[in-house]
RNA sequence: GGUCCGGUAGCUCAGUUGGAUAGAGCAUCAGCCUUCUAAGCUGAGGGUCAUUGGUUCGAAUCCAAUCCGGAUCACCA
């Protein structure tokens, strides 16, 4: 149990002897007290002065007394200001604490519990490369499903690729157009950033076309639709959904190309899939649903053919779930996908992590599920965060200021390697093992940054100023492990021995004080879907501990006690940083 | 226009069941390496918590109105 849940609990019962009435944590607040003030942990009495009317002196004094006396292995002492009643916990709860717990390197995580979750993020589109979004996106599904692992969910993590659809006729179109039979081999090209380079295409053609079209005096909206490759892609969508064998083949090709390149990328970044579907694949699932729609009379059919639902009575719009040709949109693949999922893993929350800008489309998704009575339409969960953008405002391709995701992790590794060769700490490291340390500390700032921040609102990224490794950063939390390893290295390690409960240092209580809110701080990310919560842990305890170390040597501590209550302090903050960089996906080096 | 989200230090961000004098990092300034890794530590300056009103012992936090910014409402995905 928590430090706080004991203080509740204490406090519940001794009101309940003190007063004889039944009193909930609701009736009073537990906080940590702020560093100006004396004591670790404060009851707020105000509502319970209230409802008792006493003075604020009488009810501190009555309670503080009844605590200190009936849990002593809690309490060493209390102050009462205002309406708050300061109390100091026990030093001796702490060292209990560190002995049991020092060298356990799953501390705060928490025992299976029998639910299962399945995360779905990043999710990419086959005709571009990643780019700094993406890392986002991919970085919080990935430690999204960690946390969760943490908390006891079995997690299955799934990516739905988007590789159908009229936006990948584009870059077919483009490249059967322009590329002369060339590929990602002979231009020597990433895969996907070859494809990308064929969508680009298609829309500077497309552009041209509309304006020659408007400059022959065809208005607007008809030029769009007129635009010769933008219907020659339109019939290649309706060839694809046909099964047309060239257009097949074409389209597995490309394909081909953009995964090998996503491959390498997934690779560098550390991300990871249990399962992949693909939206060929479950398209055919959602058509299949919408004519039971139909049948059902949810959707119902327009007279050019095209099927729509109306959620006007819900205060959303209509919608479109079929084109009059025929072809499906993307919630038609949306409507399948959320059944394969269900019918395969039995999942009691399905978690899907995409950008904020589809929080409208996951609204009418959900609404939709229910209406077809899918059985896991309540169990749909998106988790919405924000765009990245940069000072200047939104990414724009056509502007070219989209931060790709691959030259982004090329910058930081070059960036973790100057810095490293500058310090020049670890002159006796082989190039394998440099290469292995530039991809810690390059990685690790990276996901950091992106991950420091809460998901829900969106972030700035300037690419002038970069990403820092100072401070609120990863490479700290990472070098306060690294120096602690240091230590453990040359003290040999900290002995299983007994330490009598003496008395803590400000300083060795802050660290122990810290580390003690781990597991709740586990919890509260895994409610809120927040990795914030745990960048913002680790770095505090990161810098508590620096404190601490600067102020007290461990080496040449006072006395052989002291020493070894240090050595079980530094040892449990490594591995508490250790354990919580993991959850954000990031590596702590032994050295740096 | 409808719906939703946001506005906290020069910049990037913390800060919810309403609690004490609103906190970090960066940047600026002043200090600290013959002692366990200075990617570190200590200190200083920096605030109309968008504005106004309300609710109460107490409001950055709750309510209302206003101002500003963003997203979305596609036979794009």
């Amino acid at each position: 149990m928590s430090i706080v849940k004991e203080i509740q609990q204490s406090v519940k019962e001794s009101l309940a002897s003190l007063f004889n009435q039944p009193f909930t944590e609701k009736d009073f607040q537990v906080n940590q007290i702020k560093q100006e003030f004396e004591g670790d942990y404060t009851v707020v009495m105000f509502s319970l002065i209230k409802t008792l009317k006493l003075s604020p002196d009488f009810l501190g004094n009555q309670l503080g007394e009844h605590l200190i006396k009936n849990y002593p292995q809690l309490f060493s002492g209390y102050h009462i200001i205002k309406g708050f009643l300061n109390l100091t916990v026990a030093d001796a709860y702490w060292f209990a604490l560190l002995q049991k717990n020092y060298n356990d390197v799953c501390f705060g995580k928490k025992v299976m519990n029998g639910k299962k979750v399945m995360v779905e993020y990043s999710s990419p589109n086959t005709n571009k490369p990643l780019h700094l979004g993406h890392l986002r996106n991919n970085f919080l599904g990935w430690s999204v499903a960690e946390i969760l692992k943490a908390n006891g969910y079995e997690v299955i993590k799934s990516c739905i690729v988007n590789d159908r659809g009229i936006h990948i006729c584009k870059s077919m179109i483009a490249w059967q157009l322009f590329a002369n039979g060339a590929t990602p081999q002979t231009t020597n090209t990433k895969g996907d950033h070859f494809v990308g380079e064929y969508y680009v295409k298609f829309n500077d053609e497309y552009k041209l076309q509309v304006e020659a079209l408007i400059g022959k005096g065809v208005n607007k909206e008809e030029a769009e639709k007129e635009a010769p490759i933008m219907k020659a892609a339109k019939e290649m969508l309706l060839d694809w959904e046909a099964g047309k064998p060239e257009i097949i083949e074409l389209w597995k090709t490309m394909n081909s190309w953009v995964y090998a390149g996503f491959d390498i990328t997934y690779k560098r970044i550390g991300s990871d899939f249990d399962v992949t579907y693909y939206e060929s694949n479950t398209y055919l699932l959602g058509k299949r649903t919408v004519e039971e729609g139909l049948a059902k009379g949810i959707f119902n059919k327009e007279e050019d053919n095209s099927v729509w639902i109306d959620l006007t009575n819900d205060g959303l719009d209509k919608k479109i779930v079929q084109r009059k040709d025929g072809t499906s949109v993307y919630i038609t693949q949306d409507i399948g996908l959320a059944q394969d999922k269900y019918n395969e893993y039995k999942i009691d929350q399905s978690i899907y992590v995409i950008g904020d800008e589809q929080n409208y489309h996951m609204k009418v998704l959900k609404l939709i599920a229910e209406k077809l009575g899918l059985p896991n339409a309540a169990n749909i969960f998106h988790l919405s965060y924000g765009m990245v953008e940069l000072p200047t405002g939104k990414m724009k391709s056509r502007e070219g200021t989209v931060v790709d995701a691959d030259d982004m992790v090329d910058e930081m590794l070059a960036t973790a390697q100057k810095h490293t060769e500058e310090l020049g700490k670890v002159k006796d490291f082989t190039a394998e093992e440099l290469k292995e340390l530039y991809d810690t500390i390059g990685l690790g700032a990276m996901k950091f940054y992106l991950l420091r921040v809460d998901p829900k609102k969106k972030m700035v990224f300037n690419p002038e100023e970069s990403i820092d490794f100072h401070g609120f950063t990863g490479p700290f939390v990472q070098y306060t492990h690294a120096r602690i390893k240091s230590i453990l290295r040359k003290l040999g390690g900290t002995r299983q021995e007994k330490l009598q409960a003496g008395t803590l240092l400000p300083l060795e209580k802050d660290v122990i004080v810290t580390i003690e809110q781990f597991s709740s701080v586990l919890e509260k990310a895994a409610a809120e879907h927040n990795p914030s919560e745990i960048a913002n842990f680790v770095f505090n305890l990161a810098k508590i501990f620096n404190s601490f170390y600067t102020e007290h040597s461990i080496a040449n501590a006072e006395t052989a006690e002291k020493k070894q209550l240090r050595l079980q302090l530094a040892t449990m903050t490594a591995n508490v940083l250790k354990s919580g960089m993991q959850l954000l996906g990031i590596k702590v080096p032994e050295r740096m």
